[in-house]
DNA sequence: GATTTTTGTCACCAATGGGTGACAAGCTCA
DNA sequence: TGAGCTTGTCACCCATTGGTGACAAAAATC
């Protein structure tokens, strides 16, 4: 007896399959046309299934969102930054682990295509989505800061919160708009050397908070 | 013979006060639902007409939104930022010029709840609103570079437009925030005190870039 | 083999979206 | 008085939204 190819289009009676289809889709909706475009008929479309089901298996809309949301990785663990290669022996220091992490984190944001529709969605709505995603985030920052005053003190004599709060909504904004348009005050935020630039840019302004 | 008064409500045959009648309820739909409640229907329900007299009056939303930005200022102007009082005369340096102007960027976004809505709308959609209003904020931004050199010359040794883009994204980015969120990075943008941090801060940042 | 549970299909609901055509009331000008 | 234009009203159109109830087919359980 031949049972029937999960493959293939058309009903496979396999629920962990259909729920997998579905957050496929959403999150297919979310890279190619953003977090507008998100709603129980056309995720149902796109993941070749009925609406139906989605209410059977996530309860509602914002079910399914917290699902998405618990399910994928959508920001940098503070591993991430500070794990791997580190600065070079004259540079291990407060500054020059600042600088490095800036570098890391905006990386980290351009290579997530997803994680910028987000972020750019969370400016102007809030949903399940959008606030389980600020929670990560919030706690993620808050670990950074313990892992850089475990390594340099709390008497660096430099408003670190401050500082990174600055420098880290820079980047955000900039990546953020990055996606929208080219030019940002005479910035081109495509161009690999005018990141450069900001980067450079931010060197001396991550110097100046630090120098004590 | 009394003629109809045209301040109560019912029709009252005069396109000029209907016109300002719906470009009155879009500003307040905008103020107080933000960007996604605006619609034909929900804009005509406000304005207390009819939404066919939005399509020939305005063409369609889109020429409705032009017409909304055209009679706006939602942006400071170069003289907003670098008039009325100055900097102290020890102060009356490129530096001194560059913390006041943040400070005032900040505050007039701060001081416009529609400004921050439409800045927050801009990093998730594309429209004739929000188009138009990134083409005046990069002129106005440009002119304000302009100002500076005119004052300060354009040898000061920095990279003038890097460091207003990152410390402008920064502002930006924070202002947009503090509508939705209280706390980011540990600091409270709902609190005075904590804006008086960053901008500390953003000093700070500021001597680091302009010490060539 | 029979029953119950799970998976999927389909038809439907009321509300809303952007947009249009028809038409009456009122004004202007001849 | 009559013609023509403008302003406003109303009834529609079709597509889409989030959400539900009914029901057939397949699987699992007894």
């Amino acid at each position: 007896m031949v049972t029937k190819s999960t493959l293939g289009a058309g009903p496979n009676r396999d629920r962990a399959s259909t729920e997998k289809r579905i957050l496929a889709a959403l999150h297919d909706l979310v890279v190619d046309e953003g977090i507008q475009a998100l709603g129980v008929n056309r995720i149902a479309r796109v993941a070749e299934t009925d609406k139906v089901l989605i209410y059977r298996y996530f309860g509602d809309l914002e079910g399914l969102f917290a699902a998405y949301a618990e399910a994928s990785d959508f920001w940098w663990t503070v591993d991430d930054l500070v794990g791997g290669n580190q600065p070079g022996p004259e540079e291990d220091s407060l500054a020059g682990w600042f600088k490095l992490i800036l570098r890391r984190h905006a990386g980290a944001l351009r290579d997530r295509p997803v994680t910028l529709r987000l972020l750019a969605a969370e400016t102007s709505m809030r949903n399940g989505l959008t606030i389980a995603l600020e929670e990560v985030r919030e706690r993620r920052a808050l670990e950074l800061m313990v892992w850089v005053e475990a390594r340099f003190g709390r008497d660096h004599g430099l408003d670190l919160a401050a500082a990174s709060a600055v420098l880290g909504a820079a980047i955000n904004y900039l990546a953020l708009r990055s996606t929208n348009i080219a030019r940002f005050n005479g910035v081109d935020l495509t161009r690999e050397e005018d990141w450069d630039r900001l980067f450079a840019t931010m060197d001396r302004m991550v110097e100046g908070v630090c120098a004590a």
